[in-house]
DNA sequence: ATACTACGGTAACATATGTTACATTGGAAA
DNA sequence: TTTCCAATGTAACATATGTTACCGTAGTAT
């Protein structure tokens, strides 16, 4: 038995489908910082997310990209989710934020597990429903919110699910998944400093308040 | 039997399906600019659109509030799936765009369901599936786009939903539901026409290219 | 030590969008 | 018709954000 499985999924799903998901899951380990989904690809199989955190990208025809939201420990990606039931392809990208731990489950499986397991049903529209939410709020935060206020909360966030309160990029790395310039993060990461928000150091940024 | 049920969704559901809804479901008819659903509001029963076009809302704690989609016919709305299933709350607004007719199916034959249909299943994760790659395009018109795009965007799906090239809405109303500001509006719209891309009228505009 | 490069700070300017104010007009109501 | 008001047009200005350019510094490679 798969420890991770059972200690993260244990009060999630009924035994036997613990047991179904031990024998035909496949375990993956990946480092930080590689891509596990490309947007265009088909998917074949649905990832279970054991340990570490997953960034998921929007990007347009011109490649500016923009962070969606991040997948943590026990979420899986309703994108996969879709795709693999839908025969269609990603319309999102998928990196690794910190080295990750998952289970990859054949698609075959998915919809016989949602006529057999009430738990797994469960499972699969509570992920929708998160990752609604977390693409509303994402809508949110560029609708309603100014930049300096987009970025105070991608810092809180990405403190969040980490786990850490120094946040090791670059400015240019957050100009990236905010969809906006350098200049304009370090004007206002400058800014937030001043307020005593954050302490600015050379590769990380600490919040001083959570 | 109702009329509009076979004839809309013969196709996606078997017939067992179809008869036990035509048994348990409610019909509704609902007039133009009508309030189905409020931010907050406990849901209690799902709604099938037979006719007619319904917008979805966002909103801030500011009353800020941005157009998220329209749903057409065969559509459902997937925050009232989640929230009938997890007992939350409602984190949208549902108004009706023109007179809408719909089937009101209570709560517990969802999940009934769920185990019980193929189709219905097929149904229920088609819904999530479109109502999160539709939210994830309202995320690409803000995030990627400049307001006389988003403008001449959201004048040809509203066109494209109520088929019909001429939208009859008033600036105002236009700039409410794009969250920006009737001037702006107004003079965007203007630059539109100059550009022969469409037609001003007092309380409708028409889409020259579509 | 020296040279090189990535990173961050900042000024100066460009542009898109938001705001205020006021004028004009079309159509409804009296 | 006359009156009135909602809808629209538009100027002038304010602000947020994006862009270009250039600089200093810390760390790395030689």
């Amino acid at each position: 038995m798969i420890q991770e499985l059972k200690d993260n999924y244990k009060d999630v799903f009924e035994e036997g489908l613990i047991n179904e998901i031990n024998q035909v899951a496949t375990f993956k380990e990946i480092p930080e910082n590689f891509k596990i989904i490309e947007i265009g690809d088909y998917i074949k199989s649905m990832p279970l997310l054991l340990s570490g955190v997953i960034k998921i990208f929007r990007e347009d025809t011109n490649g500016d990209e923009l962070l969606l939201y991040f997948l943590e420990n026990g979420d899986t990606c309703a994108m996969t989710l879709s795709c693999c039931i839908g025969q269609s392809k990603s319309e999102i990208r998928a990196v690794t934020e910190t080295q990750v731990k998952l289970l990859m489950i054949p698609v075959q499986k998915m919809e016989e597990w949602m006529a057999k397991y009430t738990s797994w049903r469960a499972f699969v529209l509570n992920s929708y429903h998160n990752r609604l939410n977390e693409v509303m709020e994402t809508v949110d935060s560029i609708a309603f919110l100014k930049m300096d206020e987009r970025l105070l909360k991608y810092l809180k966030d990405k403190a969040r699910v980490t786990h850490n309160n120094s946040i090791h990029n670059t400015h240019q790395e957050i100009a990236y998944e905010l969809h906006t310039s350098r200049v304009v993060v370090s004007r206002l990461l400058k800014k937030l400093e001043n307020m005593g928000k954050i302490e600015l150091n050379r590769n990380h940024i600490r919040l001083v308040e959570l």
